[in-house]
DNA sequence: CTGAAAGCGCTTACAG
DNA sequence: CTGAAAGCGCTTACAG
């Protein structure tokens, strides 16, 4: 039962030394004879010590705590995960530990445990933002703690964002359905009050637009919010008149969902179908699922570089990098392998 | 640029208190004036005030940092993000934050990370516990940080263990082979060195036996790593003399890849397929595919319910969770919807 | 090369 | 109801 765990002075004890020749040693710090060094380094090992960094930290002239915060939409969601293990990887490499936390794209949780991160002295976090006002943050941002935005740019601070380019990836899904000779397509998105949803349809318009097709012949349904809600408003569609020949979906869950009601008809092979952002087993379905696909490890690579270098170099510009998309064409959209 | 972050002493300046009355208020502890506490709270507000929780923790008598941490094989993983997803939840109702990292089941990068997270002390740790020893771990519980292992038991330390019952799990998936009439089947595993291997091995040949079927004639393939491994695996067990007319796989990334095999050579409404844990799209596939489900949600529930309780009393017995599975049919083993 | 003192931002234990 | 002192486990700045 918890014994209390040796600190400096306890190894100093027992190694016969002063604390601040274990502190010196524990840090690898020069100035220190190599036979005291390993005395010092056999009584920690005896005694079990671990160092307390939380403590260190506190006087530390940097205050950097080498921990930093991620709060995506949700830690299970595919993308958010294949995020979270690109940040990861990125910073281990500078030896900093990072907090997670799902923000279900809710305002007051997003604020709970961001506010919580803070409060932990994160030395900085990398926020997928909710659509709600983040105005609060401003005052982190200025008092030395950096944030950098995910996906999507964030209301009411001023950031470093590393996004796909929503709006170009959109286009390219359109032109190729055009180009196949669709003249009636469904596009089917989550919140219009997402970002990402909002760029996704204004691409999809522009580029209809462009060809000079009917606007009215690109029916757009947006708000989506479940798998099940997409199948209805698909079949819905499907039974409707001037059935779509053709159905572009904004992300995952809604692709799937789409999927789901082709299947049910029976029509996965009649109706092509494109969906934004790749998921885990696109390629097994039958047909195989096309997709735009965004690069997630490249993004989460992107914006945690970003972070440590303004922690280097707090008065760094602001930057907003975009990247590219890529139009993988496999089968459900009748032109792939 | 990043001016001083204001501490309790700068709030109680600009309020005209006593330090110790912010910490007071802040803290919500009793024993303070409304006016006193307002002119607080408005001294802190202007200030942009935030706690140091890391700071708090140091003097405070219990020690407890509330952040725990979790250590899966891949926090992209399919099954350890839900499991994560899960143990944010139960962590949250208490609010203690928690820090994630992937072992890549690697004995020394989970060493390195485990270490880190102590130094961070967390005031307990949920591991998924990689197939190296760990017992220098022992300390740490001693010295009053509680582990709870999940999916599977750590070598070297004795803990609460929360995972599914694998041994059944199997036991169910190839009894219900047998019962549809296979008598050549094959079990297809990852590395026997993982105990959720051995148990989904031991668990199927153990039913073989008890039906009294010739051992040769379940074909076990352990070691098998990633999905094109998986795939050319059975492709050479499909086409080798007396192929299994049915396969038992034991793991979802293992299951993908022999649908890769099958699909390949057309045999996917041929051959049974029963996989052994759900994954995202398993009902979306083509024949859809036949698992024994395992609730990750369950088990990261119940082990951070547990590490909580421990928390509060570290004398608690030691305590093996087995949490049952499901057979959940589909059509791939030619028998369900 | 080594160590004693002061201080980080809080909480604890105590005094008024 | 309020506050001054001591202390948490370290690092910093300084002295020998």
């Amino acid at each position: 039962m918890a014994r209390k765990r040796p600190t400096m002075k306890d190894v100093a004890a027992r190694a016969g030394v002063g604390f601040k020749t274990v502190s010196r040693v524990i840090n690898g710090e020069p100035g220190v004879t190599e036979r005291t060094a390993e005395r010092v380094h056999l009584a920690a090992a005896e005694l079990h010590y671990r160092r307390d960094m939380t403590a260190g930290n506190l006087r530390r002239a940097t205050g950097r705590t080498d921990s930093l915060g991620l709060l995506v939409a949700s830690v299970d969601n595919e993308f958010d995960a294949a995020l979270h293990r690109a940040i990861e990887d990125a910073a281990q490499q500078h030896r900093v530990s990072i907090f997670t936390g799902s923000t279900d794209e809710d305002p007051d949780r997003e604020r709970q445990l961001a506010l919580g991160l803070l409060a932990r002295r994160v030395d900085g976090l990398v926020l997928m933002p909710s659509p709600g006002d983040l105005s609060y943050l401003q005052h982190e941002i200025d008092l030395g703690t950096p944030i950098v935005a995910v996906d999507r740019p964030p209301h009411g601070i001023t950031v470093d964002t590393v996004m796909a380019d929503s709006t170009q990836g959109a286009r390219d899904a359109i032109a190729h359905l055009i180009d196949h000779g669709h003249r009636r397509v469904a596009v089917l998105t989550h919140l219009g009050t997402l970002h990402t949803a909002a760029q996704r349809i204004a691409g999809a318009r522009r580029r209809w637009e462009d060809a000079g097709l009917p606007a009215n012949d690109l029916q757009v349904v947006d708000g989506l919010t479940t798998e099940a809600e997409t199948a209805q408003a698909l079949l819905d569609l499907l039974d409707g008149e001037d059935p779509p020949t053709a159905v572009f979906t904004a992300r995952n869950q809604i692709t799937t969902g789409a999927v789901r009601a082709l299947q049910q008809r029976g029509l996965q092979r009649e109706i092509a179908l494109m969906g934004f952002d790749d998921f885990g087993h696109a390629d097994l379905l039958d047909p195989a699922i096309s997709v735009v696909k965004q690069d997630p490890g490249q993004l989460g690579h992107r914006a945690t570089q970003r972070l440590l270098a303004r922690l280097e170099d707090h008065s760094l510009p602001v930057e907003h990098l975009v990247l590219g998309t890529t139009l993988t064409l496999r089968q459900s959209c009748g032109c792939g392998g």
